[in-house]
DNA sequence: ATTATCTATAGATCTATAGATAATGC
DNA sequence: ATTATCTATAGATCTATAGATAATGC
């Protein structure tokens, strides 16, 4: 990911890593303080480049804070759909999701700290996430496998465990098992007896590639 | 609840209202902007009192952050237990306080806005209805009305649901049976089949007294 | 020669306090 | 006489930019 830059010019690597750098460190001080309260003076001391170096980059920190969090969206969405490739059942990618977006507060606390302190955050995780959801959703229900009445509060209850147990496993007051918990609990809202969503949610998970 | 103050001169109750004009004007202020983007300046100015005044009542920011909440808070709490004071049935109890909860954002929204965009505010909320939460759950178990695995889970799950589904209210992408919807979920997660959990949610509900 | 980074700083906030003013208590 | 509020401001940030320095390109 890092070897990946595009520029042709060593330069122009450079600037790319800078870039790269100043979005790491201002994910990280914003996981930290909150978006508001983090400045950019600490954020280009936690890149160790020179204060200005940011202006050269970003003309605000709204605009790295959009970047911050394109760019962690599309890590975890190009992994979820690595992870869901080859699955045909729809309640089965579901669970996958769940227990994957889940999973983020264990393999980068540090992006799920920031989602959680990013103002509308949930709105643009709704966004990102939300054509993969119909997608899923819509085969399960026309294959009968899913039963549902309304698709939107559905989604909203949803994405609603997630982010309140993702901010729960970040403070320390969840279960160990959450993770399979509330990918049962999405289940059996989607219509799946508790039996078998209690078994879909425990099935080995692949490693994230 | 205005003519409830308990100072005994005029003086002292004008320094009352005046604290709760604060309040109020720093709850509406910081439910706009988020708590770290209000000034004092701003909540002077809403609460129509000179700048120095806020330093009567609270010595930071944090501090009237504090009282927002448990004022907002200790409101709905006491509209919940009246509205639930006669009932039996746990079912219908959780039912009604997850409606409630809901109609927070219909009924006040500034303070449903405030709640969302105040760090850790989800903590205090957790702290706030869990004795409540624990006793009606408990009952519900110990009568054989609710099945229940993982109880924290759980708990998590449902305060998801209601964070997330008010939220949706508030920048209008809910459907307009969201309240009732979510209800329903949260019983049959209680262990309610489907039916009855569809019943109980749509049941009338008292006004609020 | 060009391009990026770094240092220094002007200007714009914002907080917290000090001292003056106004209102109530007795 | 006491107590609360108001006005004015010092001191502490923080942002955004200008100009100097360092590194790369040719």
């Amino acid at each position: 990911m890092a070897g990946a830059s595009k520029a042709a010019t060593r330069g122009g690597r450079r600037k790319q890593r800078n870039r790269e750098r100043l979005v790491a460190a201002a994910g990280a001080v914003m996981a930290r303080k909150g978006v508001d309260a983090a400045t950019i003076a600490e954020i280009t001391e936690e890149a160790d480049l020179g204060f200005g170096t940011f202006y050269n980059h970003f003309a605000s920190k709204e605009a790295i804070v959009d970047e911050v969090l394109a760019s962690g969206l599309e890590s975890v969405g190009g992994s979820l759909d690595r992870l869901t490739e080859g699955m045909e059942d729809p309640a089965r990618i579901l669970a996958t999701a769940v227990r994957h977006l889940l999973a983020v507060a264990d393999r980068d606390p540090v992006f799920a700290w920031f989602v959680l302190r990013a103002p509308n955050a949930s709105a643009q995780l709704t966004q990102h996430f939300l054509h993969r959801a119909e997608r899923d959703v819509g085969r399960g229900r026309k294959e009968g496998r899913f039963v549902i009445h309304d698709p939107t509060s559905l989604a909203i209850a949803i994405l609603g465990m997630i982010l309140e147990g993702t901010r729960a496993k970040l403070v320390g007051t969840a279960t160990s098992s959450i993770d399979e918990h509330l990918a049962a609990y999405a289940l059996r809202l989607l219509g799946i007896d508790e039996a078998e969503a209690h078994e879909l949610a425990r099935a080995p998970l692949a490693p994230i590639g």
